[in-house]
DNA sequence: TATTGTTATACTCTATAACTATA
DNA sequence: TATAGTTATAGAGTATAACAATA
């Protein structure tokens, strides 16, 4: 069960709203069938890899982790098939991360149901609430990342 | 650096923006000092301790996580100060986990900081939009909470 | 030397399984 | 027997430190 009232039944605060409605969207990717293993740490290295492909380094940046941590995650893709690895030719110490075609179909399904989702949701609530919701969103994190980026 | 923009620049979807705001509390918590090791979970166990004690089932419940997992979360805090432990006199099977001064403290202080933040991000997006995007946020979590709980 | 990446290790958070103690 | 809680163990996700290979 996703809370939404916190004790005595005040309003949970936005943190817990936003934990909740987060869950909903692991839920949802736990609970289909991918055909393999699929965690959402998955989901957001597919979203980062470029066509011409990427460095780990520079990968493990736009991700927010270190490199170790970024190398041990794409080695795990690796095997699920979800990206490859190759060397790149123009500087030989670089392991060049590619989408593979089962990556990409991943990761176009996952987007699927992320806009099904928003869908319902701006059903739910009004498209023009909606909107306002998304657009306060990105401004919040566009602000975030201003401050601390 | 917390990411706003997915690959080429592209607008990132609603979860990467929520992740990318939850981290900067996960930010504002872990940089300041407490006075000792305070991590989210521990915050979010003291918002759900009521005044006249609770016991681990139902916290646990309260949490959706583990019996299991939410004794050995209250262990540790306890041992931090944050909450005690005593016996239910009505069911002596029962450890009744309450509130120490010290743990109120600490959840009145984050609470001040939760509020600081939505005055600051009211007044970065506009008061009338900030109420829409906190009532659109309660309804998602609550549509969600209905579905699945 | 500086940079890319790996290996080794550890810690947080949480889960499942098996258990103990009390009702 | 049913319920409250603990202990043991494991796995995801990530970090830091020390290292190897290439530039």
């Amino acid at each position: 069960m996703t809370r939404v009232k916190g004790q005595d039944g005040a309003d949970a605060h936005v943190l817990e709203l936003m934990g909740g409605v987060l869950g909903h969207f692991r839920a949802l990717v736990a609970h289909e069938d991918w055909g393999h293993p699929l965690r959402s740490s998955h989901l957001r290295v597919l979203g980062q890899v470029p066509d011409e492909g990427i460095a780990i380094t520079d990968l493990s940046e736009r991700l927010g982790m270190t490199k170790q941590g970024c190398g041990q995650l794409v080695t795990g893709m690796v095997e699920l098939g979800l990206v490859g690895d190759g060397k790149d030719p123009r500087d030989g110490r670089v392991r060049l991360v590619t989408l593979t075609p089962q990556g990409r179909r991943t990761l176009e399904r996952f987007e699927q149901r992320v806009a099904e989702t928003e869908r319902a949701w701006a059903g739910a609530v009004g498209p023009r609430r909606y909107a306002t919701f998304r657009a306060v969103l990105r401004e919040l994190a566009e602000d975030d990342a201003r401050r601390t980026g």
